[in-house]
This record gives C-alpha cells, sequence and structure tokens, in this order.
DNA sequence: CGCCTTTGACCGGCGC
DNA sequence: GCGCCGGTCAAAGGCG
C-alpha cells in the first residue's frame, strides 16, 4: 500500500459512501471515522493550496465551490456520525443488557451443571469459538434484539451435537452447511473445499461485511485453491516447540535455505485424519525467537487451549483472508482494506503476504525460494520485534502495522499506519489520525479506551470522536475485531499465565494421554486469562480495564473474559521435541 | 507394543 | 532438461 492514500481516493470514497446508504452499522462507523480525515484534508488543502499568481479569480470561484461541496460533505458526515453514535449507544445499551442475561444464565447453568464437566467444557469451547472467530460480530452489532449473541451460541452449539466437533481451524470458518457430514474422518472436508461448496451460493453484494469476506474466500480460492492461509507465530521462546495445546507429530526436517537452524514438520496427531501441519524454525536473525506457522483447519474438538491457539490463528487467518479479498473484489471502500499488509499493534505484529513470493521463513534478500505460493500472515509475539520484523520481508510488500501494546510498558497508543485509520495526508495532523488517542489519557490505547467505553459506562464519557474511533476500528473488520482480540488475549495469557491449575481438562482426552513435562513456556492463550492474578501480571494496563468476572465483550473482544475455568495448559502436551 | 523421532529418499514446483 | 528448493514419505530405531 502507498504510504500514504492519495487526494483522490479519499474523494471518490468520501461520494461512494456517501453516496451508499450504510447497511449495517459497523459499516456506517467505519464511514464515520473514516470520512473526516479526508474531508478536513481536502478543506485543508482546497483552502490553503497557494495559488499560483495566474490563477484567476475562476479557480479561487472553483476552489470556494469545492469548499462549498466539502463542507456540504462533512455536514452530511456530522449527521451520520450522530446518527451511528445514537446506534452505537443503543447497541451498547443492549449489549450489557445481554450481559446481566449472560451472567445469570451462566450462574444458573454452573450451578446445574456442576455433575457433568465434560458437557460444560463442550460449551465452554463452543461459546469460546463462537465468540472468538467473530466473522460475523457486524452481525452481532446489527442485530439490536439481543439475540444475536445466544443465537451464535446455539449456532454453534447445534453444530457441535452435529458434528461432534468444534471444527476450528487456522482458517477462517464462517458456516457449514448443515447438510455437510462431520469432517471427522474425512480430510478433504477442510474449510478451503466447503467455502469452495458453498462459493455458489448467490449472496447479495453489500450485505454484510461477513458476506463480503465469505465472497472474497471463495474468490481467492477460486482464483488459487492451492493457496492455504497460513499463519506463523513470532514468539520468544528457548525450547524447540511452544506448547499450543495441540498434539503434533514430527514428520520431517530440512535445512532451508537462508537459515542455519532445521526446519521442523509437524502434523496435527489429535485425529488421525487431521490436516493441521506446522513448521517450527527458529529465526535466522534472533535465535531466540521461534517462528511456528501453521496451516489447515482442526477437524475434530480440540482442547480448550488449543482452541485458544486456533482461534488466535483462525482470527488471524480470517484477517489475511478477508483483507486481501475485500480489496480484490468490490472495491468496497472499507478501511480494511488489507491489501497491504502488516499490521502492527505495538508489539504483536501481524504481517499479511498474500505475494507468491512471500516467505514465511524470513528470508531476507533472497529471490531463490520457491515455495509455494501460501498467502501467509505473521503474528509477531516478540516484544522488542521490530528489529527483525519488518526488515524481513522484502521491500516490495508494503505493509501495515498493527502494533499490541508490549506487555511491559504502558505507553501503548495504537498506531495505524495509513490506509487503515490513518489517511494520513500530508496537512493532516498525525496524531488526530495516525495514533489515537483518548480522552486525558494519551497513553490510553483504543482498546482500552472501548474497554473503558464498554465496560465501565459510569466513568466519564469519553469523547464522542474517540467513541467513533473506536467503534470505528473495533466495528469496523470483524476479523479484526478477532484477530485483535485474540492477539490481546494471547499476550494477557503470555509469560506465564498459562500455569493456572483452575479446572479440569475436560475436552477430549487427546493431550491427557500424552503428558508430558513440559518445561517449554506455554503460548499465550486465551484461555489462561480468566485468572485475573495471572493475568494482571502480564498486562495490568489492560485488565485494568476489564471486569474481573463477567461475560463477553461486544464484537471480537468478547471472548476476552472467559467466565468459564480454563484446563491447566499442562495437560496439553505438545512437546515433540523435548526428547 | 505402540507411538514417537530421525533421516535419507522422493516428489513436484519453479527458475534458468 | 536440469538443478534447486520446499515439502512429504517411510523405514529404522528409540523410548516408555
Amino acid at each position: 500500500m502507498e504510504p500514504t492514500m492519495k487526494k483522490s481516493d479519499h474523494e471518490g470514497e468520501v461520494k461512494e459512501e456517501n453516496k451508499a446508504e450504510t447497511s449495517s452499522e459497523d459499516k456506517g462507523c467505519e464511514e464515520d471515522v473514516a470520512l473526516q480525515g479526508p474531508i478536513l484534508t481536502n478543506i485543508k488543502r482546497s483552502s490553503a493550496e497557494p495559488d499560483s499568481m495566474a490563477s484567476s479569480s475562476a479557480k479561487k470561484d472553483q476552489d470556494d465551490h469545492q469548499l462549498d461541496l466539502a463542507k456540504a460533505e462533512m455536514g452530511e458526515v456530522i449527521e451520520e456520525n450522530q446518527r451511528l453514535r445514537m446506534y452505537l449507544d443503543q447497541i451498547l445499551k443492549d449489549y450489557r443488557t445481554l450481559q446481566l442475561q449472560y451472567q445469570d444464565v451462566v450462574q444458573q447453568e454452573a450451578a446445574k451443571k456442576s455433575t457433568s464437566p465434560i458437557r460444560d467444557s463442550e460449551e465452554e469451547s463452543a461459546e469460546l469459538i463462537s465468540l472468538s472467530l467473530g466473522m460475523s460480530s457486524s452481525d452481532q452489532f446489527i442485530k439490536k434484539d439481543g439475540s444475536c449473541k445466544i443465537s451464535r451460541k446455539e449456532k454453534v452449539d447445534e453444530k457441535s451435537e452435529k458434528q461432534g466437533s468444534l471444527d476450528l481451524g487456522l482458517d477462517c470458518k464462517f458456516e457449514v452447511p448443515p447438510v455437510k457430514p462431520s469432517p471427522i474422518g474425512s480430510p478433504e472436508t477442510s474449510v478451503e473445499e466447503i467455502k469452495e461448496e458453498t462459493a455458489g451460493e448467490n449472496f447479495p453484494p453489500h450485505n454484510t461485511l461477513k458476506n463480503i469476506v465469505r465472497n472474497g474466500d471463495d474468490e481467492l480460492s477460486q482464483q488459487n485453491p492451492a493457496k492455504k492461509a497460513r499463519v506463523s507465530v513470532r514468539v520468544r521462546c528457548d525450547t524447540p516447540t511452544m506448547n499450543d495445546g495441540c498434539q503434533w507429530r514430527k514428520y520431517g526436517q530440512k535445512i532451508a535455505k537462508g537459515n542455519p537452524c532445521p526446519r521442523a514438520y509437524y502434523r496435527c496427531t489429535v485425529a488421525p485424519s487431521c490436516p493441521v501441519r506446522k513448521q517450527v524454525q527458529r529465526c535466522a536473525d534472533d535465535m531466540s525467537i521461534l517462528i511456528t506457522t501453521y496451516e489447515g483447519t482442526h477437524n475434530h474438538p480440540l482442547s480448550v487451549s488449543a482452541t485458544a491457539m486456533a482461534s488466535t490463528t483462525s482470527a488471524a487467518a480470517s484477517m489475511l483472508m478477508s483483507g486481501s479479498s475485500i480489496s480484490g473484489s468490490s472495491g468496497a471502500t472499507s478501511s480494511s482494506t488489507l491489501t497491504t499488509n502488516s499490521v502492527n499493534l505495538n508489539g504483536l505484529n501481524f504481517h499479511f503476504s498474500d505475494n507468491s513470493s512471500s516467505k514465511p521463513f524470513y528470508l531476507p534478500n533472497s529471490s531463490l525460494s520457491s515455495s509455494p505460493s501460501y498467502p501467509t500472515i505473521t503474528l509477531d509475539l516478540t516484544n522488542s520485534a521490530s528489529s527483525a520484523r519488518l526488515g524481513n520481508f522484502p521491500p516490495r510488500y508494503s505493509t501495515t502495522n498493527l502494533n499490541f501494546s508490549s506487555l511491559e510498558s504502558n505507553a501503548l497508543p495504537i498506531s495505524w499506519s495509513n490506509g487503515v485509520l490513518n489517511y494520513g495526508n500530508p496537512p493532516y495532523n498525525k496524531n488526530q489520525t495516525g495514533s489515537l488517542y483518548f480522552g486525558s489519557h494519551p497513553q490510553e490505547t483504543l482498546y482500552q479506551a472501548y474497554l473503558q467505553k464498554t465496560l465501565n459506562p459510569t466513568q466519564q464519557p469519553l469523547p464522542p470522536d474517540s467513541i467513533a474511533a473506536a467503534t470505528k476500528a473495533i466495528a469496523s473488520d470483524p476479523s479484526f475485531q478477532s484477530a485483535l482480540a485474540a492477539a490481546l488475549t494471547s499476550i494477557i495469557g503470555s509469560g506465564g499465565a498459562t500455569a493456572s491449575t483452575a479446572g479440569n481438562q475436560t475436552l477430549g482426552d487427546e493431550s491427557s494421554k500424552n503428558i508430558k513435562s513440559s518445561t517449554e513456556p506455554n503460548f499465550p492463550i486465551l484461555s489462561s486469562f480468566p485468572s485475573p492474578s495471572n493475568a494482571n501480571k502480564c498486562a495490568p494496563s489492560l485488565l485494568n480495564k476489564l471486569p474481573s468476572s463477567s461475560s463477553s465483550q461486544p464484537g471480537g473482544l468478547m471472548f476476552l473474559s472467559n467466565p468459564f475455568p480454563f484446563p491447566t495448559s499442562k495437560s496439553n502436551s505438545d512437546s515433540p521435541g523435548d526428547k
């Protein structure tokens, strides 16, 4: 992506988006924030541009006309903004009501079902999945009757019952046709195939973002069926592999070019037919960094911790897929257009590379790789990430950074690179767009502000612009929501937070039968989050904003606070290299 | 004995 | 066509 969006692009965007009635709220929010920058920029530009000496009054009139136009547009946008604000307030209200109801239900269920841990765990997982994947969280925002979340849960439960599988994978999974038999035992029934089979369905253009994403995925898979989304996770880890909750079997090892460290190939052995594979390799630049690349979709139930990993990668993959697809399809002016593609949220970096020459394993300055073309997203969970991060990608891959805050630091202005939130035209104040600050706490992140607004509405209200900005950022792209939430939770769960002993390993026995001395650090997982005592160690800045016990958050952030007990990660073996 | 890792061989894609 | 490379297979051996 270009470092800055061109003015003409914004103008086109403004016109197009103003023309089209907002079909959904998140879409509207997206426009809401996105439009202000360009318009202001345009105003500034048109009024500040020095006319040449030859410019006549006619030109000035033209400028004035443009100014008037821009003002009119801005008025419309402001109106839209107010309307969306009302929507958002309504949604938040609904959400809080739902939250209370949900808490009641959870408490009742917990009291009822203390005798059936397995079932609890299934439901827990189902809940986790339904919330964490969040591919259609826009739907959740759209619905105002408060039934959205419950219906999703019911859907997942239904699916789980039908299939006996949670079907959590690395790829974004949206809807599996109910007639689809259980994927267990059918390795071919990966998400890609399912999506391909459903590609023939006719989705109205602009239905929902979900459909857009879905179509995009279909499109992608049609364009190149061989392409599988890969999620590469970079994490500091001294042990051969990181514990992601799954059970893996090593089936190969290679010395990859450009890296003296061998690359190990693992295959998921939780289910015999599970197509999920992962590659593990040390980073050539920094041997302490372990790069794990996941590929494929689990076709079996996952333990909660594995689910956490899967949902993280799933969200990341969905970002990748949806981003490339959205940009490639209808030319939608979504700010989530991720043609570009490294997202860096201050410590945790997402890299997208949907490029035929993408090199998941960082072969800087090498053009010799003949690796197949896999769209790859890299989740950089190394706090000191920047050293190897961008430099390892060929410069021709423009990137967008989404930089999650580092855990050690409380200074976490989210920086949005151009094309996401920062529309960065030169006259525009970078602080207004490049980073999002909230209220009188410039260090507060968008995320924090969002949580503050969402979870503790009685606190001092945030400036309306902040709400709009948070809405825009969080609601604009459901895939992003999931990824953001998953990543944040992953961060929170890292650093020893997984050592919890609470809860039972209830989902499947695949891990319990293979308990190993897991000296390796666990991969940050979602399920480790709910322990505030642990999590506080890692991310106090985030957790201060979170309720000690509550249900989910709206959108993709819902699963951040898991009200259920979570299993010991030790029981989920993943140490194929321990021997 | 079953499951795992190791490791050389093999295969297919890609560039020259 | 050839070589390089990434990825996978499968036999052999180790371990609990």
